[in-house]
DNA sequence: AACAATGTTCAGTC
DNA sequence: GGACTGAACATTGT
């Protein structure tokens, strides 16, 4: 599920855990946790808090503070291809034992009233690391100003729903949401960025915010108009034609052959 | 059984 | 060295 509108909501509920002492870390899955090694989240947290919940693109983090109220590390969180948080407030809304939901737990945090913060992710594509690297981020693609999304873009020569996808050119754009927008903004995704004229991206920029306002509004990229059609046989909701499927940056794309020409 | 999946990363090529 | 491409990654669902 997660792209940009899906991990805004999940720094939402990770703000949810802040200020509580941490009393149990379990980071015993040395995948999500690489490169770290079984153990070295949670000495790193233990007896501490988290203190803030933060966002670029689909990367977020928490700002901690160590026991003594210093600065601790920050906590890195990335859900992946299918990761959510899931944040309980005391003991009592433990899953229970066995639960299937149990054993998708990849990493999770105990505060000292027994609430708890989990990652879980049954694909296991997620990944949670201390000081996280986000310098090869770049802008969040919420809010961008038009000549920066236009100047960004252009640095490359790749198809536009490749550089939409790279999440160093504006981060938080996922495979449904490139999908989506460039439908809107009628442009077929395998354009090269450098053929596109200034009024093509600028339009492909306002539908980019329209997109990303409306899936935040509605609950997710899963509710944009076009993508319940990415399917074999789908059609074009706007005039009806039979949508075109091919792989454009190495992911599934769906795209209009009659009106993204 | 084979393949695709809302993401990132790494090795290889130009 | 930078830009780009395709496979790999772990796991589930169809």
């Amino acid at each position: 599920m997660p792209e940009l509108p899906e991990v805004e909501a999940a720094r939402t509920v990770l703000a949810g855990a802040l200020r509580r002492r941490i009393t149990d870390v379990d980071d015993r899955d040395d995948w999500v946790c690489r490169p770290h090694r079984p153990g070295d989240i949670a000495a790193a947290l233990k007896g501490g808090r988290l203190t803030g919940a933060h966002r670029i693109g689909k990367t977020m983090w928490c700002d901690t503070a160590t026991a003594d109220g210093d600065a601790g590390p920050a906590l890195g969180v990335h859900l992946g291809m299918g990761g959510r948080i899931v944040v309980t407030d005391s003991a009592a809304q433990r899953p229970r034992q066995g639960t299937r939901e149990a054993g998708w737990d990849r990493f999770t945090v105990t505060f000292d009233d027994g609430g708890r913060l989990r990652l879980v992710d049954k694909r296991r594509l997620g990944r949670v690391r201390l000081d996280p690297d986000l310098s090869g981020l770049g802008p969040d693609a919420e809010g961008l100003a038009p000549a920066v999304f236009r100047e960004r873009l252009l640095r490359g020569r790749a198809a536009v729903k490749t550089r939409l996808l790279d999440q160093s050119v504006i981060a938080g754009v996922g495979n449904l949401l490139a999908d989506e927008t460039l439908w809107q903004a009628r442009i077929d995704p395998r354009s090269r960025v450098r053929d596109l004229t200034r009024t093509d991206l600028d339009r492909l920029h306002r539908n980019l915010d329209r997109a990303l306002e409306r899936a935040i509004a509605h609950g997710g990229v899963h509710t944009g108009e076009v993508i319940e059609h990415r399917r074999p046989g789908g059609h074009c909701p706007r005039c009806g034609a039979e949508l075109a499927h091919g792989t454009v940056g190495g992911r599934s794309t769906w795209w209009c052959p009659r009106d993204q020409a």
